[in-house]
RNA sequence: GGUCCGGUAGCUCAGUUGAAUAGAGCAACUGCCUUCUAAGCAGUAGGUCAUUGGUUUGAAUCCAAUCCGGAUCACCA
């Protein structure tokens, strides 16, 4: 801090863990005379069934220097605790188990340095850029369950980005142009009579998809005549009059028919109104929307770039492919031999406009692990071409939401709509409040506001906590919980909380009790731990990591809220300490929460 | 067939840079509300970590083989 010169200082919180991994280095190197890196130690929490905070592992020691483990546990344990007594209380030596018991006032200081710090976690500006796409929808039919896994996931991953530093451009594919749309134009020009979302009274989204399936009826309906008519079920599907007719208004309206380019804007408004409605129900963002209508031919140009730089070549019938075979891939069409572009030099094109408009480090791309290949490849094509771009392209692949039954296929409408899932999980959160009556002085809006905050929270909750790499099995049957491992167990227990804090909120200026109790101690040490559990998930890419972490601080805290008074304590002093411990926990519970994108009522 | 992913308690899932007696939640069973919110807490029961072999002081975790399930390898998107 230079005088005369206003500087801001931020204070990072120096993690215990890695404080203890360079102490003991260089306790090690003294008392043993080895040269060791801090990142050769492993250190652990110590397991619940022995004394101790912290961990040494001494196995690897042993193993590499060839020490015997009752010596060097003594020596490293003596030396420990005898130069830096302000940090080691005391330690026990069990097989090849080095734990450590801290001080009491090293939790206590950590305590006292967060409990009113609102930003706990939150690290500076690192200046990087990354996008984040995710969401993604075909514009024939409304959101599902599998988009909404999709949406959570990249929503939270792009918030703990933002958290830790970077900055973040939220971006959105819409695929609003294709034979699925013409499907849905095809069966409303059939069969609607002119109908229209709001004649009707439907949402945009639900009444084009229903001409979606309108279309496949029909044509199913066609095919089984072909077929009766004699035509194998190829032919007869290719031949279908609804088929060929839908064939015609794409050609129509790659060509410019204004009649047609107007319906196909007309039925996509109507979709889009439905998507937002539902984005802003479930808390959906972005800061930049692409239309495939408008990027599509973006990467044929990179055709004729690869084509010269002998990165693709053309086939006799001129269509244009790469070889992929020399990495363990295949041939891989890029441009059709009608001069057509396909969907992965699209994506090509689309890449790199995203880079000329943002110039980002890192491009995340949520989509469903039915695509590693397409992404692998794609990634291959732009490091061939050696963009600069090409290394930081991630591909954030996500597991399928099944049903007990298998995949979800919107033809055969077993899909789990996404209007629908929220407007069950609102009655159900509904139900629930009405039957432990802990809210009768609310109003209606207060009720709605607390219906919406539970279920939501239930919902992202049940879909971020899964390791999102695995595919999960959704049970419309038995409804999403609310005990147990859940949202709403933890916006419980925050509400708790500020039952508690809003009797009496932490005075700054009392003395607090210096001795901690065991359960105390155990979620003093795991809040700790926030800032590095946030870590983990960004370089993970993965939320459930979070998800995890603020159930055990739950779990901890209400373990701890049972077995002991905080506004009957003893004491003042211990009063205050756990006013404390209360006030901080509620903010690494808020914190993590938000970023699940879930928020936490006062009451509930 | 090639490539990739997965298989852990009745169910849904953690744990996989090797480390102490493999953990949660749900479901089942026992207790605990005149005390800060019982959407909670404490406890009981439940396991051949798919199988077999190997490496290691030590394997759910690493290696090999096998079995089972899924995805993908389209001039679809």
């Amino acid at each position: 801090m230079t005088n005369g010169t206003f500087t801001f200082v931020k204070i990072q919180h120096m993690l215990l863990q890695q404080t203890i991994k360079n102490i003991l280095a260089q306790v090690i190197q003294d008392a043993l005379r080895i040269s060791i890196t801090e990142n050769e130690l492993v250190i652990q929490r110590t397991k619940e069934e022995f004394e101790g905070d912290y961990t040494l592992v001494l196995f690897g020691l042993v193993k590499k220097y060839k020490l015997n483990p009752e010596h060097i546990g003594k020596s490293i344990g003596d030396a420990s605790c005898e130069k830096h007594s302000n940090l080691f209380k005391s330690y026990n030596l069990l097989k090849g188990f080095l734990n450590f018991s801290l001080q009491d006032h090293c939790l206590l200081d950590f305590l006292t340095a967060t409990y009113s710090n609102l930003q706990f976690g939150n690290a500076p500006d690192n200046k990087k850029l990354v996008m984040v796409e995710y969401s993604s929808p075909n514009t024939n039919k409304p959101l599902h369950l599998g988009h909404l896994r999709n949406i959570f996931l990249g929503w939270s991953i792009a918030a703990l980005l933002k958290e830790r530093g970077y900055n973040v451009t939220k971006s959105c594919v819409v695929n609003d142009r294709g034979i699925h749309i013409c499907k849905s134009m095809i069966a409303w020009q059939l069969f609607a009579n002119g109908a229209t979302p709001t004649t009707v009274g439907q949402k945009g989204d639900h009444f084009v998809g229903d001409y979606y399936v309108k279309f496949n009826e029909a044509h199913k309906k066609q095919i089984e005549e072909g077929i009766t008519a004699g035509l194998t079920k190829e032919q007869a599907e290719k031949e279908a009059p609804i088929m060929k007719a839908t064939q015609q208004l794409l050609q129509d309206w790659e060509a410019g028919n204004p009649d047609v380019l107007e319906l196909w804007n007309r039925m996509n408004q109507w979709v889009y109104k439905g998507f937002d409605e539902t984005y802003r129900e479930i808390g959906a963002d972005f800061d930049k929307t692409y239309y495939e209508s408008k990027t599509y031919l973006l990467g044929k140009k990179f055709v004729e770039q690869g084509l010269k730089d002998d990165v693709f070549f053309k086939k006799e019938d001129g269509s244009v492919w790469i070889d992929l075979t020399p990495e363990g891939l295949d041939e891989k069409l890029v441009l059709r031999k009608d001069g057509t572009s396909v969907y992965i030099t699209q994506d090509l094109g689309l890449a790199e406009q995203k880079f000329q408009e943002y110039q980002y480090e890192k491009s995340i791309y949520v989509i469903a692990d039915e695509q590693n290949y397409h992404m692998k490849v794609l990634q291959l094509i732009l490091q061939k071409l050696k963009k600069p771009y090409a290394n930081g392209i991630y591909h954030l692949s996500y597991g399928m939401v099944e049903l007990p039954s298998g995949r979800m296929k919107s033809r055969e409408g077993t899909v789990v709509d996404a209007d629908d899932l929220v407007a069950e999980m609102i009655a159900v959160a509904r139900a629930k409040t009405e039957e432990l009556g802990k809210v009768k002085d609310f109003n209606p809006a207060e009720l709605n506001k607390l219906y919406h905050t539970l279920a939501l929270g239930a919902l992202k909750f049940y879909l971020l906590r899964v390791d999102s790499k695995k595919k999960m099995i959704f049970n419309p049957q038995e409804s999403i919980d609310f005990q147990g491992f859940t949202g709403p167990f933890i916006q419980y227990t925050y509400a708790r909380i500020q039952s508690i804090l809003r009797k009496e909120g932490p005075a700054a200026s009392q003395p607090i009790e210096s001795k901690l109790e065991k359960e105390e101690r155990e979620l003093l040490l795991s809040l700790e731990l926030f800032p590095s559990i946030l870590d983990q998930a960004v370089s993970e890419h993965n939320p459930s990591v979070v998800a995890l972490y603020i159930f055990t601080i739950a779990k901890l805290f209400n373990s701890f809220y049972t077995q002991h008074s905080i506004i009957n304590a003893t004491s003042m002093a211990s009063r205050q300490l756990r006013l404390r411990i209360a006030a901080l926990t509620a903010i690494v519970i808020q914190r993590s929460m938000s970023l699940l994108g879930i928020e936490v009522p006062n009451r509930m």
